[in-house]
DNA sequence: TGAACTGCGACAAAAATAGTCCTATACTGA
DNA sequence: TCAGTATAGGACTATTTTTGTCGCAGTTCA
């Protein structure tokens, strides 16, 4: 549950590829698919949405392909996700002004909605280039004790 | 996308409306269902798992039902969504000791299990009573730093 | 021109969620 | 002790979401 879909996997994924590869000027969907062992033409799907909202610049033709539109340290998280997934979020019935259908009850999404600020604000403040520096690098995120509940 | 499950969902909402009614003795799966307008059945499952891992007191029977085995300060809206839709998160290969599949590669996962953490962290600083209190009572979640994931 | 790309709509397949049905068991009170 | 009200839970079906595929059109370049 509060899973990422794969296309925001995917996505995140092409994005840390890019931002590792600067060098290349772009790399087609097809050779990321292959590194990442991913369906290509699912991550050709996601790389043109990513295109369509900004993130990623694309030109077709031979040795076409995408690359960042801006420098990966100022695309967060959030926004790839946002722009593959939707208007996202935790509660099923936040959607914009209509409430919580016939519920007048539904006062369990006051709460909620702040919670969910706290999560994209956590999304919001990590950036792809941030994923993509090395795995040695100490993450920086919040370093409370984190007791996983072991699942019955 | 990032959603929660409506089981839990309603899970949250049964505690709350636990939390908001500590007169009642005990209630019923019933009388919540009835009041937010939700499948009985489906609660009655939802409250059940929430009985087995301890967060409720069941009792059968005429004028049987529900009640808080804790208080609602003390219970988390981790706990209930992880008792309800299990032992969560974010990326959907973090099964475990059991990396991801064939690929090497997937190194999206551990910037994400750091995510990860904040978010559950976020969930863990909400307790039922939180959410039950009145609206315009400031919440206090995201007040603190949450997660510093710095990079510049 | 043709090979290697992107762009996109329409599907199809698979998996996760949501919800129902049915039966068993427990407790209460008249 | 029996009828009524509850929980407990397994098996199922339905619905929705996610994942993946196909086919075709447009682009670029050598």
């Amino acid at each position: 549950m509060l899973r990422l879909t794969k296309k925001a996997d995917y996505g995140l994924m092409a994005l840390k590829y890019l931002a590792e590869h600067p060098d290349s000027v772009s790399v087609s969907a097809k050779d990321i698919a292959d590194t990442y062992g991913i369906p290509p033409q699912l991550l050709a799907k996601v790389l043109q949405r990513l295109t369509k909202v900004g993130l990623l610049r694309s030109h077709a033709g031979m040795n076409g392909g995408y690359e960042l539109s801006r420098a990966a340290r100022t695309i967060s998280a959030f926004e790839v996700i946002h722009a593959i997934d939707g208007p996202l979020f935790i509660t099923s019935c936040t959607k914009g002004s209509k409430s919580c259908e016939l519920e007048p009850s539904c006062t369990i999404k006051e709460p909620l909605a702040r919670v969910n600020e706290s999560i994209a604000g956590v999304l919001k403040s990590i950036s792809i280039h941030d994923m993509a520096e090395d795995e040695s690098t100490p993450g920086r995120v919040a370093e409370q004790p984190l007791v996983m509940l072991t699942s019955s």
